[in-house]
DNA sequence: GAATCACTTCAAAGCGCTTTGGATGCCGGA
DNA sequence: TCCGGCATCCAAAGCGCTTTGAAGTGATTC
């Protein structure tokens, strides 16, 4: 590290310039400043106006290092070949927490980091107090950031959860089992009997809870499961589009789609289309919808028949709760399982 | 501000302590883990062992305010009603830009502000120290963070350009012009006359560029353009969707869409397969693609003809040079033009 | 033997804030 | 008159690191 300190922003005042142009201590006009009730309401406007005056700003950096907290939250994710940052759902988990981060004065740090330096990379973070808080992101059934953030001992909370560990954590989750068992019993409702489940990547814990779900209806309806319509993958439109014309080439193709993602429903609608085929009447889709900004199913109505929960909505009940977490260290460490909705589009219909 | 001091995590050992326990100067112990060349061998070994031993990791905010330098990059998302942070081509920039500012030990401090405050936030990451320098996204043709940030001194840099600011700073961007040139210049050449565009909002300086190509390519084969045939909003995917509708549904509907995101091409896409037409036979569609992860135009051959060109290179090209912009702050402002590469996809053809 | 030099190491002074533990002055009650 | 209490304000001690400027070693040179 060979850098030179340099005078830090040189035309701004710094608390001693400002206190001794106002006369007073550098200790009351921090108070004055930061609201605390041993200051005059004079001084106070006083110190207010110099303030003003002189565009004075607390440096963040001496801020953070004095009261020992860094006002950041840290998300840190994981930068695979199939890359879940890019996840379009993501970014609407984080404009969530973020807007939740905003109006409580924190920021968010992020962190992309290569797959085999993740661990790594929650503990340089957390460690040393470079953030107050951690979102996990994306729990495997059996994931080893959890026990490890346990240990570090920083607040944390995990968007979903991981079956496997047995540490306690704080989450926040969709019933992904249920939503998906609803909507195949839906499907099921209407006649089908050969559903194919195109699912995201099954070390995911959600995919894994939808699985079950999916299972759980066949099997309340008596339907034996085929494993030739059961796929996994990371949710694209591209992989959707295979995986439909794939299934859809079989000699007992599936009447109907159940997909983990509206981006791969998108993809079940594209091979449908091509092969001449019409949603909704030859064959059925529905899909769990996070309600993506930039991909709605539909404006005033829907598109696709969907399971549908906000990740937005998540993203800031996220923010909340991991604040909540980091000012009152001692309470007990909460969990929420938010229930998907059905929504009937024209994606579906009675079994031809 | 009413937090008690925290005993920042207790267990672990500070510089201090670590230079006691070595019988060293804090001096010596900083400048062997650091890399210093005045530290012999012997002791700099000395001292990374017992580093590791005693699991020492120097506080990041008190290194932060000794060094006067945060290694963090600020990027600022208005948060609007139509969500700007939400647009999945950033996350594919952020996901770049995050790659790079890993490898050179950056993080990466996101704020999602209101629009009003925007200029507020800016002032206040940037015043005092927060991020080493910041990166402005989507910027308006008359955009006034430029000349803000070019005052508060701190550096930056512009993904895209602003036409009406005179202030000089640093950008990178996608000749957007001459990409929707060319590529309208291909359906023309394909014998399209009534050519829809259907542009990003234009108060947004790419989405204005690229109109600007459109024309251009009409001009130069004597078409009059139609205002009729002009659609700007926010792109996604029902917007695409209801204009396509809305312009085939005119007395001299197009032949052929020029889109400036791939994303409304879907909506497109949608528009005129429910009305029984088939892309690429009978109406033409060509897009703006910038390579989303999630959203790829086709795996091996392009589904759509486009004027492709990665965001997430960008991304990634952004954070290098800003990064090299604040390690050598004295050299001039750099700027690059990339050009985006027409592809060709089966849903352009000739002129029915 | 003194002077020079390269190599190591160190004590102490910041960085700019917050917070502790008093001081000071003023008032009313005993 | 004295004392306690209240309202204000302050000096100084951190927070945990980096960096300056200087000093202590030997070894080498003249």
């Amino acid at each position: 590290m060979l850098f030179e300190v340099k005078n830090d922003t040189p035309g701004l005042m710094n608390l001693r310039e400002l206190s001794e142009r106002l006369n007073l201590s550098q200790t009351t006009v921090s108070r004055a400043l930061n609201g605390y009730p041993e200051v005059s309401e004079q001084t106070r406007k006083r110190v207010a106006a110099a303030a003003k005056e002189f565009n004075y700003r607390p440096n963040i950096r001496a801020q953070r290092l004095a009261t020992g907290r860094s006002m950041s939250i840290g998300h840190i994710i994981p930068l695979s070949k199939q890359n879940e940052m890019v996840n379009i759902v993501f970014a609407d988990f984080i404009a969530g927490a973020g807007e939740v981060y905003a109006r409580h004065g924190y920021n968010m740090s992020l962190s992309l980091v290569r797959d085999e330096e993740e661990l790594n990379a929650y503990r340089g973070v957390a460690e040393k107090g470079a953030v107050d808080g951690i979102i996990v992101h994306s729990p495997a059934r059996h994931d080893p950031r959890i026990a490890f953030l346990a240990e570090l001992d920083i607040p944390f909370l995990v968007h979903g959860r991981a079956s496997e560990v047995t540490t306690p954590y704080a989450w926040l989750d969709v019933n992904n089992k249920r939503a998906i068992e609803t909507g195949t019993r839906h499907l099921l409702e209407l006649g089908h009997r050969r559903i194919a489940l195109v699912n995201g990547e099954e070390r995911m814990d959600f995919a894994q809870r939808r699985r079950e779900g999916y299972l759980a209806a066949l099997c309340g309806a008596d339907v034996p499961p085929d494993p030739g319509l059961m796929r996994s993958n990371e949710m694209s439109e591209p992989y959707g589009h295979a995986a439909a014309h794939e299934m859809l080439d079989r000699s007992a193709p599936p009447t109907a789609f159940v997909a983990s993602s509206i981006v791969s429903a998108l993809g079940i609608r594209r091979a449908i289309q091509e092969r001449g085929l019409v949603m909704g009447r030859d064959i059925s889709v529905l899909c769990f919808d996070d309600e993506i900004s930039y991909l709605p199913n539909g404006q005033t109505t829907p598109v696709f028949t969907a399971m549908r929960s906000s990740v937005r909505a998540a993203g800031r009940r996220c923010a909340e709760l991991l604040i909540d977490q980091i000012t009152h260290p001692d309470q007990e460490l909460r969990t929420e399982l938010w229930d998907a909705e059905l929504v009937i589009g024209p994606s579906t219909g009675p079994c031809p």
